[in-house]
DNA sequence: TTGAAAGCGCTAACAA
DNA sequence: TTGTTAGCGCTTTCAA
């Protein structure tokens, strides 16, 4: 294994300059500086990044702390993939940390990586609190401490998956939902409220839990069928489609993730796109401007809706129906 | 940050006698060992894997390198998680490197990592030799190089759903597969081949692109309908679906993977379930074991029939059809 | 069983 | 602009 020494040994310099040659190049004279560079170009040179961490107290790593349930999730690898690539544009590398609770302590990791990104932020998160002040975290979600954040406008989502609904002549729509204390479920049911309160609309819950058989099960708590449904997610999506299909029904669904899940349905499902990728992406980006300036940004994303084979206008002879 | 020395001084012995209780507790005197634990718990002793890597040389890191096109794929998220867990349980982090080409240099990561762990192994992976006594290396398939490795039995896999439609009584069985350079898609139509050679039937292909619309296209290309269906993958399976739904056709269907794409089709897909989780744990491990021992393991999974509703025994009345 | 000295490879701080 | 010194925290010599 070739060290500094070996390059600073070549090219006639102090190991300090070659340090400096590699590190910080306007700190050298350009002449300096080539033979430097061709010298560790001749030898391989591949800087040791223990040694380095161990220098600078910076190890170049970020984890990305997952919640082992929702590890196998698809669109939390797509939102992992986003970290993922930008991680590698800075330079730095991404260790994936899958929590057996979602509350779990990390004290581990203090000191072993240059900053922590928490996804599955719950209403209550102890986790931010613990952690403030001990390692730099970034959070996939929003808190009212000043660390970098990424959310996705939940409500902005439902709003517009209302409106669509509401937009092809559906009044009697109901969101099918679940009780679990997830603020993004919380903020997808204010959405949804909010846009139907604004049409003159009273907003009427189904729940379930949170997959397909939920999604199901909701639909059965029901005393009459309604003109449409929204779902928060498309999992449960999946599940009302089943509801219908078993009886023969046919109402508009949409449903809310817009991952591939809906494109393999029949019919393909209408549904609110998150865009994970680039929430990764831009929750990495401001954990890295973080640790460079101190300062921490602010984002939050809004959703696209997807418009499928799920949804169509209502039909003009039964438009006083209901 | 406390380090071992703040131990040592809290414990009333020498720093490496603290580092010797806390790392081999045989080569220091009961007492002696009591004491440093109690330095320690008080203080709150993390050691610094930083500074314990740069003297041992070792990382305690393993890296996973995925494709970076799969890394979406949740099949490859279920066998990371394997790998993850397995890292765990053995003290292990695990560093996620996407590869942007399949066959990129992989020079970056020696030196800095323990060990590497390959994935998308092809027929011909320059990789495998690239790196070979540079730095340790494990597959998930197959290999004659003498490094560890685990596979999962393709051909026993395929026979296996081949059997259960002969079982069913059906026996113009058609493999809907892909003609792309896969080591595991050719033991899968070796597999197949077997099991209908062996009952004295003649295999038949049916090839479209490896994905839904590829499963449909190669329904397009059969000159007649067969008695059941047997894909490659669970994507094709459903290709294959959506082809007999539009043509209100009904033949079993059997698919490949076994993950949640069969369950939330209508009806479910019965499937050839992948023991990918158990996959990567069992590499990781044998990882591990090589780490330690410099011996390689070598392993072949065996899948499992997942039967769902897309299968059932044929109709007596129909026996004498075809 | 314990400790002293040394050094892994690199780069701040200081000095020239 | 370059070099010297020193030390990050830990653990492997070797000696007591």
């Amino acid at each position: 294994m070739t060290t500094i020494h070996d390059v600073a040994k070549l090219a006639g310099v102090s190991p300090i300059t070659a340090s400096r040659a590699l590190n910080k190049p306007d700190m050298v004279r350009p002449s300096t500086l080539q033979r430097v560079k061709e010298a560790a170009d001749r030898l391989g040179y591949q800087p040791n990044f223990v040694a380095r961490s161990l220098r600078t107290g910076q190890t170049r790593i970020v984890t990305l702390v997952v919640n082992q349930k929702t590890t196998y999730d698809p669109l939390m690898f797509e939102f992992a993939t986003g970290v993922s690539e930008s991680c590698r544009a800075h330079g730095y590398s991404l260790l994936i940390y899958p929590a057996k609770e979602p509350n779990s302590a990390l004290d581990e990791l203090i000191g072993k990586v240059d900053g922590l990104i928490l996804t599955d932020i719950a209403d209550q998160d102890s986790r931010v609190e613990d952690l403030l002040g001990k390692i730099p975290i970034a959070i996939f979600g929003e808190s009212r401490h000043r660390i970098p954040q990424v959310d996705i406008d939940d409500a902005w989502g439902a709003m517009t998956a209302t409106e669509h609904l509401l937009g092809l002549g559906y009044r009697d729509i109901v969101m099918v939902t679940s009780d679990v204390k997830l603020l993004f479920l919380k903020h997808r049911m204010q959405g949804y409220s909010n846009s139907m309160i604004s049409a003159g609309l009273t907003p009427k819950f189904a729940f379930g839990s949170l997959d397909i058989l939920g999604g199901e099960a909701a639909m059965g708590t029901l005393d009459q069928l309604p003109e449409a449904v929204l779902c928060v997610s498309d999992s449960m999506a999946i599940g009302v489609m089943r509801y219908l299909n078993l009886r023969n029904l046919q109402i508009p669904v949409v449903g809310y993730d817009g991952g591939y899940l809906g494109e393999i349905t029949t019919p393909t499902l209408t549904s609110v796109k998150q865009p994970f990728y680039t929430a990764g992406e831009q929750l990495a980006q401001g954990m890295f401007q973080h640790l460079r300036s101190r300062r921490s940004t602010k984002q939050v994303i809004r959703p696209t809706l997807v418009i499928r084979e799920s949804t169509w206008p209502k039909a003009p002879d039964t438009a006083g129906e209901s």
